[in-house]
DNA sequence: CCAGCCAGTAACTAAACGGTTACTTTGTGG
DNA sequence: CCACAAAGTAACCGTTTAGTTACTGGCTGG
């Protein structure tokens, strides 16, 4: 045989579009790929749905090295978790309220938040995995709890501007003002499928996606405006 | 044995709070049991995480009986999810929108719809185990198809009488506001556990559920008052 | 009054599942 | 250059799972 002179440090581009598959002798294209794959089979099949030999598959590579390093299953799932937690707050760091004006941050948070949603629909559904788990996972996580949200801070300090201006109620309160933009872009992206099959609109026509972000952005600023 | 002499006709009285078991020989009650035992379990577990046999057992019955009934894992979850949307849409019909003011009505709705989540877990749960799945279920029933929503077109008469005052402005239109209503109120709930462990606000606590519902009530009508 | 049918039970089965074992391949430092 | 550790493979294992079989008990109508 001569196949241990071939591929000699010749790696494999990935497909676009999809996730990378393992590479020979990468450990760390090996994690990052069964990482993805995990992603994409919790996301698409909830926890009790996903299939450890599935994302095995996915990620070009087989079980051992999937225990090799994640341990197993749930901390596998706990690790995909994290590292969508992670991807969005730092996304989030992105965004500068604070040379806005008061309602154009505002309005700014609302459409980011909403672009977010719309681009990573795998992290609305592991939300929802998670939830239906009553946070089993989450709450366990140490790497989450510090993430927190300093980012809950630089929202209120956008507040207080428009407070002092006269602009927004003076009982705006942060946390209700994001619950209010999560919820909206949550809800209709999330729920889309029984609610398109139900009330025949379809929710995900570009047009329909266009008028619900301005209607988070109306809704928002209608809620805390004095 | 005499034990066919006992038993004759004696039914034994549910549990306070707890699924009804199946009695002896009684198949209408044993039908509702494995569909009470079943919503449970699929609310509690998604589809994947759903046991059969743990359905069984929490019925007070077994496997024989639940695919007698049912004919197989995925029929019965169909039968349970229709149950939950005929329940919520016959529960909206003791709305009487056409007596109240379009203000009052508009509130009334919001409010009867947060209730109704609050007091039904299990149906966001249900909701967000369907999406999961596409609706893949909830596109197959027949019978859900034809439930459809006439409710919207009570709404659309309340919002009607609200433009034709000059109270509404005369584009807001009855599913956006229904999807504004149900957003606020299935985000908060079905959500709260990662959002409370993330932001360390008890979301379940009585006081802030009270202040979320006056917020949906402001907010919905916020958003279509001229 | 009993034949037949329907409710109900428990033990079983084949396949799928998460996780492991025993092994091979390959890059690297002494 | 080779010993060793880390990366990778495939076949395997015990358990759990959805679904079935073979059976019992008891109500009902002819």
């Amino acid at each position: 045989m001569d196949r241990a002179h071939m591929d000699v440090k010749r790696r494999r581009v990935a497909k676009g579009g999809q996730a990378e598959r393992a590479g020979s002798r990468d450990p760390e294209r090996t994690r990052a790929s069964i990482l993805a794959a995990a992603t994409a089979e919790f996301a698409e099949n909830g926890i009790g749905g996903a299939r450890v030999d599935a994302i095995a598959e996915r990620a070009g590579t087989n079980k051992r090295m999937l225990y090799h390093y994640f341990g197993d299953k749930e901390q596998l799932y706990l690790a995909v978790l994290e590292e969508a937690y992670i991807d969005i707050r730092t996304a989030e760091k992105s965004l500068n309220l604070s040379d806005l004006s008061p309602e154009q941050g505002v309005a700014e948070l609302a459409m980011f938040t909403w672009k977010y949603f719309l681009e990573h629909p795998e992290f609305l559904s592991l939300l929802g995995t998670e939830n239906l788990h009553r946070a089993r996972w989450l709450r366990q996580s140490t790497r989450l709890k510090e993430l927190h949200s300093h980012f809950i801070d630089k929202l209120a300090d956008l507040l207080d501007r428009g407070k002092a201006k006269g602009l927004f109620r003076v009982d705006a309160d942060p946390l209700n003002v994001y619950l209010t933009i999560a919820a909206l872009g949550y809800f209709y992206l999330s729920n889309q499928h029984t609610l398109t099959t139900i009330f025949g609109r379809e929710l995900a026509d570009e047009a329909n996606l266009e008028a619900w972000k301005r209607h988070i952005v109306q809704v928002t600023l209608a809620s805390i405006r004095r």
